[in-house]
DNA sequence: CAGCAATTGAAAGTGATTTTCACTATACAG
DNA sequence: CTGTATAGTGAAAATCACTTTCAATTGCTG
């Protein structure tokens, strides 16, 4: 996936006319090999010891175009930080909030999909998005 | 339910050695009797009006009580604000929201709730909580 | 290399929420 | 009823997570 969202990206850049620079190359390369779901603080403080003097506000940008790009996307755990996590084409999944450890678990559950379908459709609204967190202690807290 | 949680933060309130102020009964009254689904400025709004001195740390200050106590439930739907919204006795409920006019729809379904518990088991998580909320276009905005 | 638009980082600005603090109100003992 | 200890209040300052501004720099195109 790594390489196939750098060349979204790229792609992406081209038609936005947005400029190729050694940040967001950076930023791009310790995204994409990074844990798949990383606070702007923590990108930050990682990009700040190859590249002591990028400013906070560059990360917040490049990140924001990585969501647009479709390489990206927000997620909000009600800790108060954005986090962002990749996205592969066509990729969906839900999460598995730690709320010892902070641990996240990703999953993936067909059913549970149609029945939110289902629900919507019971209710006349049609679907764009959706949020399904599960919160709780992880396996490895529980021992 | 109105009187039923009023009891219950009065009971948290006594054994927490909360005091009974004006503020406090306002704020209440205006909680339990309102929409379903507030934010902190509305609340404080209204409440100026009957209350024009009341300041917002007040407002915030209190609604986090009614949470703790049980009676209310904090929500976040991503548009940067948090509201409040009540709770009965061992009731849950998840979302629907309208991206267009912001309304808000509640539902249950059983089979969502056991399938999240097997997910959860599957990976030998104990859910605590969970958020389902799914955003899109109502019946209304649709036609 | 010149010209110009895009990018960057420091610093100021935002908006929501929280904290501080001097003052006030409540509850409970006497 | 007081007097007191304590909790609560509101205005204002502080915080926190971003976002915007802007002057200086850099990347691209020709
Ligand atoms: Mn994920
Ligand atoms: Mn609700
Ligand atoms: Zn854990
Ligand atoms: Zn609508």
């Amino acid at each position: 996936m790594k390489q196939a969202n750098k060349k979204i990206f790229r792609e992406f850049a081209a038609q936005k006319g947005l400029k190729s620079t050694r940040q967001r190359d950076a930023i791009l390369d310790l995204f994409l090999s990074s844990d798949r779901h990383m606070s702007i603080e923590e990108l930050y403080l990682k990009l700040r010891a190859k590249y002591p003097t990028i400013g906070y506000a560059t990360v917040y940008r490049t990140l924001k175009l990585f969501a647009e790009s479709g390489i990206a996307r927000e997620i909000h755990f009600g800790d108060g930080q954005t986090r962002y996590e990749h996205v592969g084409r066509g990729e969906h999944h839900d999460h598995l909030v730690c709320t010892r450890c902070g641990a996240i678990v990703e999953f993936s559950n067909e059913t549970i999909e149609n029945l939110q379908e289902a629900v919507a459709e019971e209710h006349g609204f049609l679907i764009e998005t959706h949020k399904l967190e599960l919160y709780g202690i992880c396996a490895r807290c529980r021992k």
